[in-house]
DNA sequence: CTGAAAGCGCTAACAG
DNA sequence: CTGTTAGCGCTTTCAG
């Protein structure tokens, strides 16, 4: 098939307004439903906009009303489903009110995210939606000077630069060590990624190592994989920990996807769960329901997350923070 | 803190040329490096832009060059990795030439799709991206009447719009099954999600059906659940499947996710694998690569996808089908 | 209830 | 190499 590609041209207000011998202005207020005119002037217009097969340029709307409907994500990962999650959440809010999602991703690199946020930028949105709280001083200035709004999302451990949606790391990480310890483990270790990078994650464990503390208890060991969180990191990181410290009775893992190695592992080498090695995460994907254990674990609301954000932009909301929680799944691997 | 967030006024490219004085096509040209202009005037230009904090507006640029640089991505789901794997193969690409993607998200709802186009065709993009060949009448008419490229993701099994990048679902089906004939399997099963919104998925189900009766043999019986696929739903269907069929000995599932739960319901219940009961899903998903067992599956280039198919658009090639074809991995479960 | 006219901020000829 | 001048297609006063 070939088709030609060269621009077409493009049936635009006026040819509409022509042909349904009404001023331009009128068929923008019928077409956005703003403003009066009369049912048969409504019924000309609506012939029109059929018979020429109409599609309003919103480019050129945006610019002359100065208000876009573009919601920009910059997000770091699409490695896993968690971020995809927040994007459907917010994704249903968005449709039903007219705005478009617009996203790139960050790789968890605070300098791309920065360029990635100024390029967003350019298209005007009414709201840019980041991970996180850590950012850097260009990306937290360009952001201030654009005007727009600013969501930071699936964290609440620090100060908004304008709203912010998620659940706290910190408290995560806090009940996992005060959940295994109440559990009698003892000799607790913890396989994790690069934690500079995500810096959530490195939150919870910052947290799982308070509670430890106040409970009396350290650390036993740790594993630090670099590169992004994986179950394939997840296993190599259990198998690398196990060499080194034999005794641990239960492990952290800095999310699901890791944890479900770290399971994995276990069920290969025949170590059994828990009572032999006990095995925390974090995320409370739906696959860890289904395991033959299902997975102990911290469930967050992701998609929820998605769908407030959204919907704080959609109503212009007040500056503010929302704290959605989470809640512990016992399971029974730890 | 408190912020005024009324759209503050932004700096103008009339601004800057008038900070550096020079005139505004100057500044357009420096800024877009397109045109010739002197070093000094350059550098002019761009302190004024560094002074000014000029933040150039895409949408006006867009506006007056008619050529946009969205890229629109109508996906059926977020729900798995399949989607953000193509989403963020694409990006990379995408973003390294200085365009923007843009996403909804259909459910698989053939309407949906429809509506959600054509809201994005309102955005004037380079280029829409759309899930398989299966859409209303209303969705190919907007789009072939749009104008802008089109590129049909993850399919190749059919007559593309425009362009098209995937591999083929059909022979996927047709070579899993081959497989499993030649491993031995006689007495083989199916659990499946819905296959009516999902085509991708019926076309594998029907090139598999089609290599059983090639192989002298028939598909022994199968569970189709409603809904999604889930590993939750996998590992259902297999339960169910077996208490009406407890003699297969193979089951092919629609998908990893499907496989997966089947999987795990066998460890749970101590079925065997492959003796007592093979497994064989699709995707290639990473997960199943550190399984106890590897799953046995078909490998499909997802990521790939995404940047082929962004690639084209890039370079607006000619309209063309690209098939990027898949791999079997033998695994270990069949 | 409706139309005319003035932009929105930028790019693209076209002269110089 | 650079400035001037028309628009891009729509929304928004502002009169009528």
């Amino acid at each position: 098939m070939t088709v030609e590609f060269k621009h077409q041209t493009t049936v635009t207000l006026a040819e509409v307004a022509e042909a349904a011998g009404v001023g331009e202005s009128t068929v923008s207020r019928v077409l956005r439903n703003h403003g009066s005119f009369s049912d048969k002037t409504r019924e000309r217009v609506m012939a029109a906009v059929e018979r020429l097969g109409y599609v309003p340029n919103r480019i050129a709307g945006t610019l002359a009303s100065n208000g876009s409907r573009l919601v920009a994500f910059v997000v770091p990962s699409l490695s896993n489903i968690v971020f995809p999650d927040v994007l459907r959440g917010a994704s249903t809010i968005l449709e039903e009110n007219r705005y478009q999602a617009v996203f790139s991703v960050s790789d968890y690199d605070p300098h791309k995210e920065e360029a990635l946020t100024a390029a967003m930028l350019a298209w005007r949105p009414a709201a840019v939606m980041v991970a996180g709280y850590e950012h850097t001083d260009g990306t937290i200035k360009r952001l201030r000077a654009s005007g727009c709004r600013i969501v930071e999302l699936l964290d609440v451990d620090g100060d908004a630069l304008d709203m912010a949606v998620g659940f706290s790391n910190r408290a995560a990480g806090r009940q996992s060590a005060a959940f295994l310890l109440k559990r009698g483990y003892r000799r607790i270790g913890y396989v994790g990624h690069d934690l500079n990078r995500d810096t959530r994650a490195g939150k919870r464990f910052s947290g799982f190592c308070e509670a430890l503390a106040a409970g009396d208890a350290t650390l036993a060991d740790r594993e630090i994989l670099a590169g992004a969180s994986s179950v394939e990191n997840g296993r190599l990181g259990l198998e690398q920990l196990l060499a080194r410290s034999a005794d641990l009775d239960a492990v952290y893992f800095s999310n699901d996807d890791m944890a479900l190695g770290g399971y994995f592992h276990c069920l290969a080498r025949g170590i059994s769960i828990p009572s032999q090695l006990a095995i925390f995460g974090y995320n409370g994907l739906d696959i860890g329901r289904v395991t033959p254990q299902p997975l102990s674990t911290i469930r967050t609301p992701r998609v929820e997350t998605g769908k407030v954000a959204a919907q704080l932009v959609v109503n212009n909301s007040p500056s503010q923070v929302v704290d959605l929680g989470f809640e512990l799944i016992e399971g029974a691997t730890a």
